[in-house]
DNA sequence: AGATTACTACGATGTTGTTCGTATGTCAAG
DNA sequence: CTTGACATACGAACAACATCGTAGTAATCT
């Protein structure tokens, strides 16, 4: 059994920390070559094996191939809202007990927010709250 | 290189999937012995997969052990918190681009939360507010 | 056509993670 | 003292990840 268990949903399995690095790229420039994504990489690995990396990562259904002109454009399989939530909820069963509360409190703790983005989550929490109301 | 980074504070590296699962355990538990945490594992695997793990992880310094009798307590060697902090943090940087915000979001759309949770969660956001006001 | 250049495919290798079998040690009851 | 029930230690085997070398293919240039 591999250490991440496969979505029942999407059948996708959980990607390794140097595939979810590949996704964080593609999601960022959009439909890319192999190249494009090495570059954007700023490891110090080789060409071929970003190349081997996205091979597989189309093998397991992470990513998607199309060809164009003289080389492949690869893009995620999954939309990335999807596969962020998929990731987070592992995260979350895992190391958080499946609660969001105490994640939450740790990410807003861990790193600075700006008074804006707190005013979005807020707005958030305010339709979380209304739903239950509006469901008259 | 490994495949995540280890913490340059705390010197300690990231724990693998099936390491995460034994220290969530003992978050849960507090110190306990190897039969203890098999036990509260529901793994189908055998107890000396777990001590072999714990073993380890000792050795990477994410337990500590203390004699006790006959057999060993284990504890983690990193307060819960921090290793958690830890753990989030490497997911923020490497799948929502380091800000907090779309991170909590997702976590909020993910899993229900109860209104007094939400509540919390304010109270937290208030306080970050409150704080660079209250810094005249 | 032949040389050059950019790309992909495939297989080999080293490393890490996961699992377990076997050996060893310790205490206590008979 | 021997045996049984517990524990730990060690090393082997297997699977998954990450990396790269080599070879093949297709377009471009001269």
């Amino acid at each position: 059994m591999p250490s991440h268990s496969e979505n029942s949903l999407t059948g996708l399995p959980m990607p390794t920390p140097a595939e979810a690095d590949i996704l964080a790229v593609l999601w960022r420039l959009g439909p890319a070559t192999v190249r494009e994504v090495h570059d954007a990489l700023e490891k110090d690995c080789g060409y071929n094996t970003t190349l081997t990396q996205m091979r597989l990562m189309t093998d397991k259904g992470l990513l998607v191939r199309s060809e164009r002109f003289r080389s492949h454009v690869y893009e995620p399989a999954a939309p990335k809202s999807q596969m962020q939530t998929r990731m987070l909820g592992d995260l979350l069963r895992r190391i958080f007990g499946g609660s969001p509360k105490g994640l939450i409190m740790s990410a807003l703790g861990a790193q600075p927010t700006t008074s804006e983005e707190r005013a979005e989550i807020r707005r958030m929490l305010d339709q979380l709250d209304g739903k239950k109301r509006r469901a008259k």
